[in-house]
This record gives structure tokens, C-alpha cells and sequence, in this order.
DNA sequence: CTCCATCCGGAGGATTTCGTCCGTTTAAGT
DNA sequence: ACTTAAACGGACGAAATCCTCCGGATGGAG
């Protein structure tokens, strides 16, 4: 224990290189994972799938809710985005919530979503996420005040709820993207004159 | 080993009434289990929630596989019935479909669907209801043809698809009811003029 | 190049789940 | 009431899964 200064940067926050490729590969397995085999999917098949050791799963991810809060989290975010995307780019109000819907369904091998059996959100932080969400659907939902393309009976919940549900991924189907796009195409169509 | 007519009456395909009544308390009781724990639940969960020892259900049902099969088998045939009904009881096309749609609702808690992580169809028997079921949603669909409340583009798929994914189980969510009809609403709403 | 804080990997004991086997119980025919 | 084929139930060995622990590897700052 020489002169003194052991601080050799404590790089608050930040992480090795190597940790946080290992926690983006784990993060992608066990999405692969989940909606190949379901939320009670191994934790060994996952560490496996990420090409990592069993004990570096368990380092970043302590339970299995941990895991799945994360990945909840994460298509959260990309819904948000998407949200605002669609907000942004929509031509109508019922052109922006079609994007909205579209994308999610274009991203459905990488969104964890809490429909159906998937995991309870408890989270506060994501709860917070999700409720942005139903802001900007909300905001797009009142564009159709004007426009006259959607009825103001919608709720937010109700076309993210739909979205949620056309986004589930499936076992390969050649059918399923036609159905999906009818199913899409109906819903807004129902949108303008409930 | 006496005289001889060992044939004590080998009463082919019947069985004892305790029998057939722990066959469908497991049934019953896997259906809710799946609903509660996805399709990996413990075959001794099953096995308790029935109140029958779990040598009973693996002879009842060998394997998982058998099990999961039945549930959807007998799924099927409550769809199949919902369906003639509508088909009978429909004012309209479209009152067709959506009395179709709301009767699967409505049983949500005892159907077991092969959507999503379902257990993947491969039995020929189940497929043949299924294939009726699509023929009995296809005549509704053709009604709509005269009465014009139904596009023709729609296909029997979409409309089953849309009944399986609102008749998914879900967590008690007080708001569930009121977005599930909405829903409906607005797709019944939709497939007048796709 | 050196060093060490950080991260990795997987062995292994504890626990859970599986699925069979067989002695006991029972429905129902006579 | 008697009989017996049929059904029951749960103990048990095998297999899968969980999750901790720690010796070894490594990224990156100096």
C-alpha cells in the first residue's frame, strides 16, 4: 500500500467494452428466446444462444424478471419511438396511427410486449414510458378531430393494444403477412366512423 | 379359472364414470393453468388443481403433447359451434361476424387458441374442425355479398384470427372489457367498405 | 509493458420437474 | 354381496434447471 491514491478512475457508470457487448448479445438471445419458447424459456439456453457463460447472465441480469423488465423496457422505447415517428411523418390522423401499427409489426421479432402471458410491467420507469406513449397516440388520436379520419371514442390504449396484438410474433406462416395487412387495413378503415 | 366366458362384457370404448369425470377435471383444470402459466406449467400443478394424483393424468394424457392437443381440439369445437350459431342467429353479415367474435370473448376463459406460443396444430382431426370452422365464417362472409355489409376481401383467417387474439386471456385488467368492445366495434365497424 | 479492477466462464450442490411402476381402491356387472 | 377389470395415487430414480461461487482472463489507464 505504497504513497496513496488507489482512485485509478473509478469510471463511475461506464463499463468495460466487453461487458456491454455481452449485455446487448444477451439482451437479443433472450428475445429470441422468449418468443421462440415462452417467458419460462431456460436461462441456460440463453447464455448459451448469447455465446456467453451462464454466470455473466446471471451478473447482468440477476432473476429472470430482471431480464424481462429489461427487455420490456427496451420495446417500450422503441414504441415510443415509433409513436413519435409516426406523429411526425403522418399525413392524417389515421395515416400516422397505420405507421404507428406498421412499425410495430415490422419490429416484431424485437419487441417483448406485456400482452397475453407476457411479463406484468411493474416498473415504474416503464410504466412512465408506456404512459408517453398513450400521449402521443393520444395527441395523433385528436389530430382526427379536425381531419375527420378518426373517432373521438378511440382510445390511446385501444390502438396500442391493437398494435400489441398484430405484432406478436408467430410461428413462420406465408400467410400471416396478408391476413395481418387486411387486419391493419379493416381496423383503420373502422377508425373514421364509429 | 373355472368353467369358461371370461368375457365379463369388455364394454369396448366405455369407461367407469370416475373416469370420465377426472378426464374433464383435467381438462378444465389444464385450460385454466395454461391461461395462469403458459404451456410449460408442471403436469403436477394439473394434477393437483384437479384434485387427481398425477399417475391419473399421465394416463389420461401420456404426454404434454396429448394433453395441449385435447384442449385445442375441444376449443376448436366450441368455435365450430359458435360459428353455426352466428351463422344461424345473424341478422347481417356483419351481426354474423360479430356475434361470432363476441361468443369467443365470452368463453376466453376455457378456450385454449393456437395463437402466439399456442401449441402449433398438427393433428388432422383438429385441422378438419378448423377447416369447418373457416367454411361456416366463409358462407357468413359470402352473405355479405347481398347485404353489403361485409367486403369481400375479407377471408375467413382474418375474422378467426381477430376472434382468437381478443379472446386471448388476460391479467384482471378492470379496462380490458370496455377496450375489447371498442375494438370490436371498430372492426366491425371497418369491413364494410375495405 | 504493467497492473488491477472488472468481467468472464462453468463446475457443482440444491431444487424442481419428469414420467414410470405397482400396490391399493372402486365402479359396475352378475 | 361378490368379483374383477379398470382406474387411482403417489413414491421414487432420472433428468433438467437453478443460481452461487471463485479461479482465471482481459480491457484499458498510466
Amino acid at each position: 500500500m505504497s504513497s496513496m491514491a488507489i482512485a485509478r478512475k473509478p469510471s463511475r457508470g461506464e463499463q468495460r467494452s466487453d461487458a456491454a457487448r455481452n449485455r446487448e448479445a444477451l439482451v437479443r438471445a433472450a428475445t429470441a428466446a422468449v418468443h421462440r419458447e415462452g417467458l419460462k424459456v431456460p436461462m441456460a439456453t440463453i447464455a448459451a444462444d448469447a455465446g456467453v457463460g451462464i454466470g455473466t447472465l446471471y451478473r447482468h441480469f440477476p432473476t429472470r424478471e430482471d431480464l424481462l423488465n429489461s427487455l420490456t423496457q427496451r420495446s417500450f422505447g422503441q414504441v415510443l419511438s415509433n409513436a413519435q415517428a409516426a406523429e411526425r411523418d403522418g399525413t392524417t390522423a389515421s395515416d400516422a396511427l397505420r405507421r404507428f401499427i406498421e412499425a410495430a409489426i415490422a419490429q416484431r421479432n424485437e419487441l417483448v410486449l406485456p400482452l397475453h402471458g407476457g411479463p406484468p410491467v411493474t416498473v415504474p420507469e416503464t410504466l412512465a414510458v408506456r404512459d408517453q406513449v398513450h400521449r402521443a397516440v393520444q395527441r395523433i388520436i385528436e389530430r382526427g378531430r379536425t381531419d375527420a379520419t378518426v373517432s373521438q371514442d378511440v382510445t390511446p390504449r385501444d390502438v396500442v393494444v391493437f398494435g400489441a396484438m398484430l405484432a406478436q410474433p408467430r410461428q413462420p406462416d406465408p400467410e400471416w403477412d396478408a391476413t395481418c395487412r387486411r387486419l391493419l387495413a379493416t381496423y383503420v378503415n373502422g377508425l373514421k366512423a364509429c
